[in-house]
DNA sequence: TTGAGTATGTTATGTTATTACATAGATTGC
DNA sequence: GCAATCTATGTAATAACATAACATACTCAA
């Protein structure tokens, strides 16, 4: 359970705009936000995220090439279990969620195969429940 | 459960490649791989690829933007059940499996929530039995 | 045979992410 | 202090991934 260090100017100024997003921003929309804070490039964005990301108060979404902050600021799961998320296509709300049994019942069938896992991407794509 | 049309050119080309890869690919590799057929342009792989993937004989790797033919091709369980896959970061090999207990789980979630799914990614990212 | 639907070809452009190189700031040991 | 080192940042260019827009051709049924 590593402690998030002090976050630096840009990383702040990253993670400021993914915690007042009301959902998921891509890098580029990210840097656009950032421009009148001096931001002129998409590695200041993507060097901040990748940290951020390694510090576990980001999370990145594969499936439509976007972050988000963490909705579970303090939480130890993000050490040691699993994080999915879901997806509502329509509003682009995020639900983020942990499930131990889910976890558990992944990394039973992985060790079965003596796959040794570093990261798991899980991610569902729909309607929540104000857009079905 | 919808039977597979009959493969247009450029959908039998891309499959083709897919099948007899040794690993996921991405568009532009296919690509590259269909110059001497006759392929100059992405949207001649991205096109075909749309309809393999709706097909089910073709997957999307959200996690490294590829994709790789159905390893269980003719099994039904496409069509109710949900995929995972297992991604070598050293080597690149995909292992693609079915789990009806983690559908479950995960659908029972979803459904809590009132959450209307459409699609779900499961990706794990590690090191293969060889390459651990 | 004409109209609708699908497949294809081609060019251009949009979007996402990284490489390479330069500069600046902080920290450590001397 | 001062060099050595490490981290953070700035900037330009390019690579990698994906789609828009438009034209043409090929089914196939009415
Ligand atoms: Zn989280
Ligand atoms: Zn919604
Ligand atoms: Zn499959
Ligand atoms: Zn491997």
């Amino acid at each position: 359970m590593n402690a998030i260090p002090q976050l630096t100017k840009n990383q702040t100024l990253v993670f400021d705009v993914l915690s007042h997003a009301d959902g998921p921003l891509s890098a580029y929309t990210i840097l656009d936000r950032l421009r009148d804070r001096g931001f002129r490039a998409p590695l200041q964005v993507y060097r901040a995220l990748e940290k951020l990301l390694e510090y576990g108060v980001v999370h990145r979404l594969e499936s439509i090439n976007s972050f988000v902050a963490c909705a579970h600021p303090g939480e130890d799961c993000h050490s040691h279990g699993l994080v999915a998320f879901a997806i509502c296509d329509k509003c682009g709300q995020v639900t983020e969620f942990h499930d131990h049994e889910l976890d558990h019942r992944l990394m039973s069938w992985v060790r079965g195969q003596k796959f040794k896992p570093e990261k798991a991407t899980i991610e569902i794509r729909g309607r929540c429940a104000a857009c079905a």
